[in-house]
DNA sequence: TTTATAGTTGACCAATTTAGTAGGCTATTG
DNA sequence: CAATAGCCTACTAAATTGGTCAACTATAAA
């Protein structure tokens, strides 16, 4: 799991889909106005999100792309590994000498932390973050952040 | 919140102190050998942990790197934020521009995202990484991952 | 007091990734 | 046919990552 700017725009870019693509298309100029992202990166993003069955493209005048199913299906962690694609972190190889006591200490927390963390983006769908949204859109953001304990509960997000 | 191999690195790193500096500073080319990160990448990686106040330095033969502070209050949150420096991934500054409506998406989902991240590796500590490193050693690791919902509780680290 | 150890600093560099540009296609609608 | 808009490839600039080198300073031990 990497998370860095590729997935950020990603993600944003699914986000403003998820917006404006409820009853037609959304080109990719609209998306780069909306969102100031350059055209020609958005279209390597979204031939990767393609590739991933994240999004289907509609070719010709008036088309764009539409959500290739509803956003309570599309999970962030998916967009992200799909425009990262896999990296392995181990160094190891996954599987390779990684029994001799000390190495490859990675094995022992950075998987598990990238599995984690992996986990929590796989619960939150385009739809969570549209709720979300809308629900900060109509009440102001709360200036006092509530600290609960040692949870993350999906209601959170 | 960035997760890239840097932080993985400064991870390790840190790891690999609380596990042998229990008794002596631990020096960078020890850490080096045993983690296979190259020398000056280290020091580098620790020239910012140290300005962080998350390690001291012991200089001298005999000399190394110490935990600041006991592992219990060392924070993986703390580590990866010491080596990555703050970026602001709002691409609006925080508070500029994003009023009008459509703008700055990335406000009302990626910082907040990237927050409950952060949140999650706030929590969790260098020991806990060592308690459950010690876990795994004794026990093989589980085949079976228990798919638990939509909750991740600090139990699960 | 010399010597070896080990941190400190800064300059520098190569490889990779990120981000963006440009141009030429192809499909489709009107 | 013309305009739109996806598709694809090549290219480039900037940033980051990962690493090297060299000169320094502090310190412990011989």
């Amino acid at each position: 799991m990497r998370l860095t700017t590729k997935g950020r725009y990603a993600v944003t870019a699914m986000l403003d889909l998820a917006l404006h693509g409820t009853d037609r298309p959304v080109s990719l100029a609209d998306i780069s106005g909306r969102q100031d992202i350059s055209l020609s990166y958005l279209e390597q993003l979204f031939a990767k999100l393609r590739r991933n069955n994240l999004v289907s493209s509609v070719r010709g005048p008036g088309g764009g792309y539409r959500l290739s199913r509803s956003g309570d299906d599309i999970f962030v962690a998916q967009i992200i590994d799909a425009v990262n694609e896999a990296v392995d972190a181990t160094g190891c190889g996954g599987t390779a000498d990684c029994q001799q006591g000390e190495v490859c200490l990675t094995h022992y927390l950075w998987c598990d932390l990238s599995d984690q963390i992996h986990g929590f983006l796989s619960q939150i769908s385009l739809s969570n973050l549209v709720e979300r949204r809308e629900v900060q859109h109509i009440s102001a953001r709360q200036t006092a952040r509530s600290s609960q304990g040692a949870t993350l509960a999906l209601t959170e997000i």
